[in-house]
RNA sequence: GCGCCUGUAGCUCAGGGGAUAGAGCAACGGAUUCCUAAUCCGUGUGCCGCAGGUUCGAUUCCUGCCAGGCGCACCA
């Protein structure tokens, strides 16, 4: 809690000479909670002092021997550590009281003072279904769009749909060679995709079908009418199965500009590369040789004319920095992609645009089968519609043993198996690659989104059986809850906005999951030695409060997480 | 070949310049007259990949090596 640091800032500040900030700065956490609860490291003085940290501490700790301050109680010596002790009572009230006023708000900053970040998230390439690969853009995305819109940001989901490029001509090559119209009807993206992974294996045999692709492609790029609307009713398709997808998840984007919005700059964006003269001809295509930086050249415009993936990104950065003048500007792409973002971060740079330097790649790991990688090509690939699926059908089976007089079995399921399956992909840092794993998928026990749920839906039952009148604020009621898990419980409390900020500061939504299961973990110990509904007057208040609270807190982190808190499960 | 990422307990992973390196799973043993046992408590486990370096102090930072992953001009 900010005014717990701050106070100990100030009062430290004269004995050290070092301004509060600095002394907040320097606190850290004890590992064990008998240390104490902030703790101020001496090392940084022994230099300063000439002399050694331990008697730095113990000399500090005299001065302090008949003080103590609002929110703390004591302070120690302990090894080269000057550790703090808090005041259980008036720091348990204040935390309370935080998040009894601000209610679904605790946690939230104005940080961000209502700049923009676009977020480029989800993006997935069209005529292609939506497996599980891509659920971790999709899911991490979200997560940050609503991180940054928690900390008042003006968070913007672009869906930088792939529905242009060199796929597109070889879809169409399929179709017009093996392409039958009943079956596109019957089940667009999943024939589409078979039509996809057909083009791939002949293609091993027939060099000649990727030259008929790209010529496809090129016919595509110069407005050729057939081409375009095998192009419009391939989109379509693809769309309306990835609107299922959004639905379920209840994700929304500000902006569906795919690959193909940028169509009408790309003739200008090159212009430009070229006015700045870094571009030259090599072998007939344009490119930038980036050799001096320690990059591969990038190429504009392959010999055929036809443009890429970069230029179109190229064109896509500009664009969102002309419209939204942002403060941020996030791509939430596999790693696999890092050199591919390097080289448009330092083409900007090269352009001249300073702006440059907001550009994040936000870059996460594979999702891989033991035995190797997913291949949308060689038709390797899990469905992300079959994990959703399956998830939810899976908790709605232990609903059905654990609580089969539940009312709304349904919008539980829903709400614990897709919980299961983001969290899942938000709970581990987001770099290392994911082996998928049907047993991990299905497997509620342990650090998942339902021990956070459960601890959510238990509290819930706990507030629907006390009586109306025990729901108000009552000051003296929350002074009273003095009890080693109580404490600690509200001290983990305490943390959510820092956690919040960090989650964004790192782009890492794990730093909140693992959070939110520290929170879960002391409500259940909390929940096992001190009882609520069968304690005493205000005690029983106060614990009320205090459960209360740490609903809140469970509700706020996993809505961020895009997670549903469900009331009973 | 070059570049980037990863390497922590049997498995999956947190952590991260400092005080005794932590969880979950799996195994075993306990807890329910009481607020949902999807819970809690207890038992065991570690050359923190290897070798150097910086530092008062390295699992954490730097360098090299090893292993795995991912990239590196007409795909996205």
């Amino acid at each position: 809690m900010q005014k717990l640091k701050e106070e100990i800032g100030h009062i430290l500040s004269p004995l050290v000479d070092l301004d509060p900030a600095e002394v907040v700065n320097l606190l850290e956490v004890p590992p064990e909670s008998e240390y104490g609860d902030y703790a101020f490291p001496c090392y940084t003085l022994a230099k300063k002092l000439k002399k050694a940290p331990p008697l730095i501490a113990v000399d500090l700790a005299e001065k302090l021997s008949d003080k103590k301050g609002r929110y703390w109680s004591k302070a120690e010596p302990r090894g080269p550590y000057l550790n703090f002790y808090l005041a259980p009572a008036a720091y348990g009230r204040e935390v309370l009281q935080q998040v009894w006023d601000q209610g679904d708000k605790y946690g939230h900053t104005n940080l961000g003072l209502g700049r923009n970040v676009p977020i480029d998230y989800s993006s997935p390439n069209i005529a292609k279904p939506f497996g599980v690969g891509h659920i971790r853009s999709t899911v991490i995305g979200h997560s940050l769009y609503l991180i940054f819109k928690a900390l008042g940001y003006n968070s913007i989901g672009i869906n930088h749909l792939g529905d242009w490029g060199t796929q597109f001509g070889k879809l169409i090559v399929a179709f017009e060679l093996w392409g039958e119209e009943e079956k596109l009807e019957a089940d667009p993206v999943d024939y589409l995709y078979k039509l996809y992974v057909r083009f791939h294996q002949e293609a091993e045999k027939d060099a000649n079908l990727d030259d008929e692709a790209r010529s496809w492609f090129k016919r595509l790029e110069e407005g050729d009418q057939e081409a375009v609307s095998y192009w419009n009713r391939f989109r379509k398709l693809s769309l309306e199965n990835y609107a299922l997808i959004y639905d379920l998840l209840g994700i929304e984007f500000e902006h569906y500009h795919g690959e193909s919005h940028y169509n009408e700059m790309l003739d200008q964006v090159i212009e430009l590369v070229k006015d700045k003269g870094i571009a030259k001809e090599s072998e007939g295509a344009l490119i930038v040789d980036l050799e001096q930086h320690g990059l591969p050249p990038v190429m504009l415009r392959k010999k055929d004319g036809a443009t890429l993936y970069i230029t179109r990104d190229l064109a896509a950065a500009i664009y969102r920095h002309d419209t939204f003048d942002f403060a941020l500007s996030l791509y939430v792409v596999g790693a696999e992609q890092v050199l591919h973002f390097q080289q448009l971060f330092k083409l900007l740079e090269l352009m001249g645009f300073e702006w440059a330097k907001n550009c994040v790649h936000v870059p996460f790991g594979l999702i891989r089968f033991k035995e190797g990688r997913m291949s949308t090509r060689a038709g390797k690939i899990i469905l992300l519609e079959e994990v959703l699926r399956r998830s939810i059908d899976m908790a709605r089976e232990i609903i059905e043993e654990k609580n089969p007089d539940l009312d709304d079995k349904e919008s539980a399921a829903k709400a614990v198996g897709l919980g299961a399956v983001r969290f899942g992909d938000l709970s581990n840092d987001r770099i290392k690659n994911i082996e998928f794993d049907w047993e991990k998928v299905l497997d509620f026990s342990g650090e998942t989104a339902a021990y956070i749920q459960y601890a959510h839906a238990r509290i819930c039952s706990i507030m629907r059986k006390a009586g109306a009148e025990q729901k108000l604020w009552n000051d003296s009621a929350a002074t009273l809850l003095v009890e080693e898990e109580e404490t600690v419980l509200i001290k983990t409390l305490a943390m959510l906005p820092d956690k919040i900020i960090a989650s964004a500061d790192n782009y890492r939504p794990s730093i909140l999951a693992r959070y939110l299961i520290d929170v879960a973990r002391e409500f259940n110990r909390f929940y096992h030695n001190c009882p609520v509904l069968s304690s005493e007057g205000e005690l029983q208040q106060g614990r009320l409060l205090l459960i209360s609270a740490t609903r809140q807190v469970i509700a706020n982190g996993l809505a961020l997480l895009g997670i549903v808190a469900p009331e009973e499960m």
